[in-house]
RNA sequence: GGGCGCGUAGCUCAGCGGGAGAGCGCUCGCCUCACACGCGAGAGGUCGCUGGUUCGAACCCAGCCGCGCCCACCA
């Protein structure tokens, strides 16, 4: 379509210049786009065998898709029959239903008066397009109606033709809606062609594949447009007096997809597709549990759904682009084979071959099939197809019925079902809109368009940035477009870029080990980031790709950057600080294979700088494993502990208004920070004295878990903001305490809810009580 | 007509039976020798409405109100 567009900018098109010259064209159309789309994969970090690239027009893959036609046609599932397809007008094409798309109408409702053959008066029949009565053969009823009983194998009298009707009784028809009385038109209408196999009733067609009146209407008609068509005839009825009535109607009606016209149902001489048989199979490897969706919850309802109601697939198209049917005709013969038929006066169809059929093919056709390649053996079954959902009928149905039928293998075991992007106004992003963005824009800078708001330009966010956002802002659902993740992103990279660079510029040359140090807040880290390893590889493994970003995000950013680097400074500072070192760079090394996939080239950068030889790419280097050992419950709670404690006095600090840069002096009276007495002193700027002289010099307790800070009097603050502080704290844990006591209260709670939920609310109540205790004593 | 989904902090979205979360935005402090694309501390939700189940519901059930999508041959 697009090539057509070009040719018709030119002012040529494509009967102008012929088959081949058109063929040509799209090949170089396909070779500039096909670059494109290549150089954008690269830029985004795909990690794809570019060597190795395929494409469905490819000799092979050619003919390998004659290979499938024959081979079903020799079983009998492709097969040529005149039947009802979608015609698209624009493209002068038949489409499949997948291309079809309803869109709402407003049509009016005309009332047409048939005289019946007797003389005896007449039928109201309802009907939004009138043109069609021309092709008319028949006035059907509901058999169950009544009103028209006494008609049933009677005849009516076609206006403007003169053909003679048969009025017959069909369940398909509403007594309800209209006058109960249905015109059928096996020729222009789906559900009449139906109706008319069913009766054996005559098939006309007056609408032609060009959109036009055909020569089996009367003359006067002959060569019209359709719309023309509708005018003619409704004038001439409405002259005779057959109109009795019209009423504006909102209906859907279908288009095609692709050039955006009024789908014309004609009867037409196509190639279909059996689905049947096709279907059944690629219905079990579901079932089973062969192949999976992500998320499972309404996609495989859907896939099957589908495939349980399959229909004949039509897939011939009255175009130029695309696999040639390998059929041949002479006279009344008709040979398929993979190659020509020898022999005089063999003429092959022109049409070709719906994207899709050979599309369906792709896992299998790319790797050498039918040939048994060591490619094929190597890659086929595949793993993991990633997709929206909007093509699970299209495509991803067909690779599985293709597969089942042609390799009998499932080609693939899991279907990830992605997110569509809309844009931040919630349309679909799209070129004529001007709702569409380019990636490439927001990687290296480039213009935003009005609904992205702010005006001007995207910002270079960078692949990594871009690769991120566009993972945490993905879901099980829809979503639109959130600018703000991919700066997210761009602000993970600089983080993740500066806490290395802290690191790898203090740190000795020594040998990543999560042992070497030992420390509280080294079994800490070891300990939570075995544990951000744990969950992130679950979500990996479960597609949930944006909460593993975002769990990286929080695991790097708030526990490994705010708290163990600050942790650690001092002793990274220090003259020996080899044993801290191993700890980093372990840190460090673990953190850069988990956010690879999502962050590949900052991840790689770091990694090359790395201390030590030969490390060779991240991105072939193995994804961590848990180790369970690692993890450390006492490690974790007493850290916990001292971040619970560092906030507090910091919040303390912040409410007394303390100098940021001046320390308040305290006393730590608390249980279990022997190993965090220093680190509290210092991430809260605190100086602790070792005894408190006389409760007089007390100005504030600051509950902490397992006792409280007393604070001493000190330049840093001024002494009358901490009592009004003191206040507050106080009566926000007399509300605590009161709301756990009604709970505990509550003898149905204490009975029925597990006794860990209890014992739970029992803690905490004591832990208020004592915190008020010391506030209050 | 059938099916599916959504309505949670100002915005975009997580959470899906045991005391409401993230990023951004907002408020207050900080140029603290990795990072102001930063650091610290906070404010801010009757989890669409109404009933029900449960010791306990944003989370389960029913109904309603507002959005959205898919499928379908009512002229």
């Amino acid at each position: 379509r697009v090539v057509e567009k070009q040719l018709e900018a030119e002012g040529s098109s494509r009967e102008e210049i012929g088959r081949e010259a058109f063929v040509e064209r799209v090949w170089e159309w396909v070779q500039e786009y096909g670059d494109n789309i290549t150089r954008q994969f690269k830029e985004l970090g795909s990690s794809l065998d570019y060597e190795d690239e395929r494409f469905t027009m490819d000799d092979e893959y050619v003919r390998a898709v004659t290979k499938v036609f024959v081979h079903l046609y020799e079983k009998g599932l492709v097969y040529r029959d005149n039947y009802m397809v979608n015609w698209d007008p624009g493209l002068r094409t038949a489409i499949s239903d997948l291309e079809v798309e309803q869109r709402t109408v407003e049509d009016t409702l005309f009332m047409l008066d048939y005289p019946l053959e007797s003389g005896s008066g007449s039928v109201t029949i309802a009907t939004v397009r009138p043109e069609t009565m021309l092709a008319d053969t028949a006035i059907a009823v509901n058999p169950g109606d009544e009103r028209y009983s006494r008609l049933i194998g009677e005849a009516a009298v076609l206006p403007l033709v003169g053909r003679r009707l048969p009025i017959i009784a069909d369940d398909y028809v509403d007594p309800e809606f209209g006058t109960g009385a249905l015109k059928i038109t096996p020729g222009h209408d789906q559900s009449d062609f139906e109706i008319g196999r069913r009766h054996g009733l005559e098939e006309v067609t007056v609408i032609g594949e060009d959109g036009r009146i055909t020569d089996a209407a009367p003359e006067r008609f002959r060569g019209m447009e359709v719309d023309e068509a509708l005018k003619a005839v409704v004038a001439e009825l409405r002259e005779q007096g057959l109109i009795s009535g019209t009423q504006p109607y909102v209906h859907d009606v279908p288009h095609s997809h692709r050039s955006g016209r009024r789908v014309e149902p004609l009867i037409s001489l196509q190639w279909f597709c059996d689905m049947d048989k096709l279907a059944q199979p690629a219905i079990e490897v579901v079932r089973d549990g062969t192949i999976t969706f992500h998320p499972e919850k309404p996609w495989t309802g859907v896939y099957l759904n589908w495939l349980e109601n399959i229909r004949p697939w039509c897939i011939s198209r009255q175009l130029w682009w695309g696999h040639q049917l390998p059929v041949w005709y002479r006279g009344d013969e008709t040979y398929v084979g993979e190659t020509a038929p020898g022999g005089e006066g063999w003429e092959r169809d022109p049409d070709v071959l719906d994207t899709w059929f050979s599309s369906g093919l792709w896992p299998f056709a790319t790797l050498g099939w039918p040939k048994a390649t060591e490619e094929l053996r190597a890659f086929y079954s595949t793993d993991v197809l990633s997709t929206a959902r909007d093509i699970i009928f299209l495509w991803v149905a067909r690779m599985v019925m293709f597969g089942e039928e042609l390799t009998e293998h499932a080609p693939f075991t899991d279907v990830n079902i992605h997110s569509v992007i809309q844009a931040p106004d919630g349309r679909r992003m799209s070129k004529s809109l001007g709702t569409g963005i380019d990636p490439s824009d927001l990687v290296h800078g480039g213009p935003r368009p009005p609904v992205y708001e702010e005006g001007g330009e995207f910002p270079a966010y960078g692949a990594d940035a871009l690769r991120f956002g566009l993972l945490a802002m993905s879901s099980s659902q829809d979503v639109r477009f959130n600018e703000e993740r991919v700066k997210q992103g761009r602000d993970l990279a600089n983080k993740l870029w500066n806490a290395a660079r802290l690191i790898l510029l203090r740190v000795s040359d020594v040998e990543p080990d999560p042992g070497a140090g030992g420390t509280v807040e080294d079994r800490w880290i070891v300990s939570r980031i075995e544990r951000l390893t744990e969950r992130v590889t679950e979500l990996y493994d479960g597609f949930r790709f944006s909460a593993a970003a975002l769990e990286l995000y929080g695991g790097f950013w708030s526990e490994l950057a705010d708290w163990y680097l600050e942790l650690a400074k001092p002793r990274l500072y220090a003259e020996d600080n080899a044993e801290v070192s191993a700890v980093l760079l372990w840190s460090l090394e673990r953190i850069l294979r988990l956010l690879h996939p999502v962050m590949p080239f900052v991840t790689e950068e770091i990694w090359d700088l790395m201390p030590g030889d030969d490390r060779g790419l991240l991105a072939v280097a193995d994804f961590p494993a848990v180790d369970p050992a690692k993890f450390d419950a006492d490690a974790e709670l007493e850290l916990g502990r001292m971040i619970e404690a560092v906030t507090a006095l910091r919040r303390y600090r912040d409410e007394v208004g303390a100098r940021p840069s001046a320390s308040v002096r305290g006393h730590l009276a608390a249980d279990g920070y022997d190993a965090c007495r220093a680190h509290i002193a210092r991430l809260a700027r605190f100086e602790w004295v070792d005894e408190v002289s006389g409760d007089g010099d007390v100005l504030a307790t600051v509950p902490i878990p397992g006792g409280g800070v007393q604070v001493l009097p000190s330049e840093a603050f001024d002494a009358a903001e901490a009592e009004a502080r003191l206040e507050k704290k106080a009566a926000d844990l007399s509300k605590e305490i009161e709301r756990a006591e009604s709970k505990l209260a509550n003898e149905q709670f204490v009975a029925k809810a597990p006794a860990a939920v209890v014992e739970e609310e029992r803690r905490k109540l004591e832990e208020y009580r004592e915190a008020l205790q010391r506030l209050r004593p």
